[in-house]
DNA sequence: GTCTATAACAAGATAGAC
DNA sequence: GTCTATCTTGTTATAGAC
C-alpha cells in the first residue's frame, strides 16, 4: 500500500536488464527530473555499471521516450476502455460508430456513467501510477522533436475520446454544457494534475480520489441526477 | 498580445542588471527547465557575461528561488484580492474576521461571487504569466530544503482560502459541497494546471478561460443558480 | 560592476578486456 | 552482456584585470 509502485505496466519489458533499467530511471526522473538525473544514477538503481546502460538504449532520451509512450499508450487504454458505452469519439473506431448520438438515456451506456467510469479510472490510474505519470506528463519537453510530436498523438487521442462522450451527453440531453471543447480541457487537466500533488501518504486512496472527481466531472459537465 | 510576456512582476527589482538576469532566468527555467538551463544562458539573455551574474545572486539556485518567491506571493495577493467579500478564512486576517459564518446570500459578498472572482483572477494571473508560473508550479523541486518549506507555506495560504470561501458558501447554503478539502484541492489543482497548457497562441484568451473556469468552480461547488 | 580566463568537476557516451 | 577506464564536452563558480 504504501510500497514504492512496483509499476507492472513495464513487467513485459525484456530482457530482464533493459526492464530493471526502465524502471530505475521512471523513479529517477519523478524524483529528480530528467536533466537532473545521471546515467550513473539509473544503471546504479538497476545494480549495472553506466556503460551497460548504452547496450539496450542509445540515449537517455530513449530511455525516456520508451517510458513516455509505454505510460501513455497505457493511459489511453484506461480511458478508452471505461469511456466505452454507445460509441467512442469518430477517428478512433473503424465499425460501430452508428451507434453515435443515438439518443438513449441512462443504462450502462449513458454519457452520464460513461464520463464517470472514464474519469475515475484516468484519475485512479494517474494516482496509482503517480512515478510513472509525472515522468509522463511533465518531462515531455526534453524529448526530442520527432518523439515529441509521437506522443503529441497520443495525448490527443486521449482529449478526443474525453470530448467524445461529452457531445453524446449534450447530444442525449443529459450533459448541459455551453463549451464542449473548453469543458473536455479541464476535465483532462484536473485528472492530470493529480499526477502532480498525488502522494500515497495523503489522506485518500486513489479511487476514492477516482470517485470524488467523477462527482466533480458530472457537476462540470451539468448532469442533473 | 502576443508578445513574448514582459512580465512586470520584477518591475521593483534593482539594480537594473539584477531584475535583467531574473527576466532571463524565468524565460530560460521556463522553456528549458531548471536544470536544463545554463548560468551562461540566463547571464546571454541579460546581456552579460556569465561571471557577472554572481555579483546579484549567490547561486543559480537563489535565481530561482526568488522567482519563485515573488511568483507566490503575487498568485497569493491576487486570490486574496479576488476572494474578498464578507471574510477570508481565519488565520490570514487580524480584525473583520467576525463576519465570518453570516448567514448572508448574494450580493457582492456573496461565496458564489466570491468564488467566481477569485477562480477567475487566480486562473488569469496563471495564463497571463504563465511562464512565471511554469517556472513557480514546476521547478519547486529544484529549490534547496529551507528555500522549499518556505513556499510551501505560502501555497498552503492560497489553499486556505479558496477553502474558506467554500467553506462559507456551504455555511450559507450557496453550495452543496460533500467534500470541501477535496473540492478545494481539486479546484486550485485546475487553476494551476491551466500554466502548463497555457499558449498566447491557443484559441482563447486569459480571462476567457477564467471566466470558463470560474463556472466550472461553481458547477464543482453545486452552486445552484 | 563587468569583463576575460580558468579552476574544479561532473556529465553523456565510447573502447576494449573479459 | 557487463565491466573498468577514459574521452570529450560542458557545467558552476571564482580570480583578478579594468
Amino acid at each position: 500500500m504504501t510500497t514504492v509502485e512496483t509499476d507492472e505496466s513495464f513487467g513485459g519489458v525484456t530482457p530482464d536488464a533493459a526492464r530493471r533499467l526502465l524502471l530505475g530511471a521512471v523513479q529517477a526522473f519523478a524524483e529528480r527530473g530528467f536533466h537532473a538525473t545521471t546515467t550513473r544514477d539509473i544503471a546504479g538503481r538497476a545494480g549495472m555499471s553506466p556503460a551497460a546502460l548504452y547496450i539496450h538504449y542509445k540515449t537517455k532520451e530513449e530511455l525516456l521516450f520508451h517510458i513516455s509512450r509505454v505510460g501513455h499508450e497505457r493511459s489511453v487504454a484506461v480511458l478508452t476502455e471505461a469511456a466505452q458505452g454507445t460509441a467512442t469519439t469518430g477517428a478512433a473506431e473503424g465499425a460501430g460508430g452508428a451507434a453515435r448520438g443515438t439518443a438513449r438515456e441512462g443504462g450502462a451506456g449513458g454519457s452520464a456513467p460513461r464520463l464517470a467510469r472514464a474519469v475515475r479510472a484516468f484519475v485512479r490510474w494517474h494516482a496509482e501510477h503517480h512515478t510513472t505519470a509525472r515522468v509522463v506528463q511533465y518531462e515531455l519537453a526534453a524529448l526530442d522533436a520527432e518523439h515529441y510530436e509521437y506522443i503529441v498523438a497520443l495525448r490527443r487521442r486521449s482529449e478526443e475520446i474525453l470530448r467524445g462522450v461529452l457531445e453524446d451527453g449534450v447530444a442525449t440531453g443529459e450533459f448541459d454544457i455551453a463549451d464542449i471543447r473548453g469543458t473536455a480541457l479541464a476535465v483532462m487537466s484536473l485528472c492530470i494534475d493529480v499526477a502532480r500533488w498525488f502522494s500515497p501518504e495523503g489522506r485518500r486512496t486513489p479511487d476514492e480520489i477516482g470517485a470524488l472527481y467523477a462527482d466533480l466531472a458530472l457537476r462540470m459537465a451539468g448532469h442533473t441526477a
